[in-house]
DNA sequence: GCAACCAATTTTGTATGCAAAAAAGAGCGC
DNA sequence: GCGCTCTTTTTTGCATACAAAATTGGTTGC
């Protein structure tokens, strides 16, 4: 089993491979994608390693690489904090993402293997089943994977990193977002629509499909954004 | 030299510090990019860190920035290393530069002012200059100055910092790149058409035209790659 | 001679210590 | 009362120390 030969207590001895700034990136990552670490929360360092349990070295390299990401700001001799969540930020995210989208489905509408449509295809009936019984939460992760394996298809790992990148500024907005009922029918719609001109493979119509798609959902954005709290604007 | 223009864009203008990381991070963004550190090159880091006259620290941070931009790759446990210049890579780098020089060349067609317009043929005109001379660097500095303008013309921020990122690869390829006397006289012609599109704001001529700058340029890196140059590697 | 194993060295990964800068707060003058 | 300046405290930035892992080198066994 384990051996307990002249090392402390290992809570993780063989998926060690793991580096410790490196569990610290993703998590820092994920406090600020899913909202906990609000927009423009100062983080301090030696509270927020203590929280993830670690010391101010791993965590002051994981908010270096997430600087780098666009996810927090550094202030020099100020520490950082997290991104600002602005709206003219959004709008600009959005048309490169668009411009991104478009490119990822006319490559796959090309490069997609049949298996890798139908996969697409059972990600989509998952999502339609949350859909049908309301639930949120596994409705956007379906809708996020059906997006993301859309990119694998394109079959340019760059285009999909650069997507990924962005893509994290577009999920924090999004957990502010309340969808209703109509236009959460009509988003499915259109992913229904996606997925007819990915089956035929009809690039110049999926690209269009996915520009209006999201410009939809900047719509979505810009409200919750107006929304929650009137603070945050100015 | 002069600032954006047209775009106002929030900067910290207050604390312009420099930091000895961000000096750091610009130090070794640059040994990459041109080549000092050639691709796979292991990042030794006592070695780098005295090289540059700082510590192990700031240095390890400034890795894990460039990590993100995709210039350095990390091996758990085993340090970073320059990342490898891949054919396959650069083919990928181009395909999403594309979209995004097409997606710039039509917004500035409608967000640039008249002084934009300008201040572009200005460094046109510049990099004539130095192309008549057959100056090589000069040249390349002023073309890179066109493309950035142009992208600071679309007047999205978001738009330029990824372009930003993905030349970044570019540009280290470029080093490598002898240019025949044909083929860098098509390239300045393809510039004076790229500046004739943007000041008849024809947007979607310059698309045409930016892509096909892109794929030209395309063609010379991988030639480039194919037959490298032995004395600038090592 | 070669391969495998073990010790020594090097290198990376993490924690901690220390100095400088910024933030907070107290005391002072107006 | 208000604002300013000068501590005091906190926080950041950098350097160093220490531990774990990988690399290297040498020795042994075959």
């Amino acid at each position: 089993m384990i051996n307990s030969t002249a090392s402390h207590t290992n809570v993780t001895s063989l998926a060690d491979r793991r580096l410790l700034h490196e569990t610290v990136i993703d998590q820092l990552r994920d406090l600020i994608v899913q909202g906990e670490l609000a927009p423009e929360t100062k983080l301090n360092e030696r509270v927020l390693a203590e929280r993830l349990g670690t010391s101010r070295t791993p965590l002051r390299e994981a908010i270096k690489f997430l600087a780098s990401e666009g996810l927090v700001e550094l202030l020099p001799h100020r520490g950082a904090v997290v991104a600002p969540l602005k709206p003219e930020k959004m709008k600009e995210v959005f048309v490169v993402l668009g411009a991104l989208e478009a490119l990822a489905g006319d490559l796959a509408c090309r490069n997609a293997t049949e298996a890798d449509i139908a996969e697409i295809r059972a990600l989509h009936y998952h999502m339609l089943a949350h859909h049908a019984r309301g639930e949120l939460a596994p409705y956007f992760r379906y809708n996020q994977q059906i997006h993301i394996r859309l990119m694998e298809c394109a079959g340019n790992a760059t285009l999909a990193q650069v997507y990924r990148g962005l893509n994290a500024h577009v999920k924090r907005a999004r957990y502010m977002a309340n969808l209703s009922k109509t236009r959460w029918d009509k988003a499915v719609q259109e992913h229904e629509d996606i997925l007819d001109a990915l089956t035929r493979r009809d690039g110049a119509r999926l690209q269009l499909l996915l520009r209006d798609h999201l410009a939809n959902k900047l719509v979505l954005v810009m409200e919750a954004l107006a929304a929650p709290r009137g603070e945050a604007m100015r």
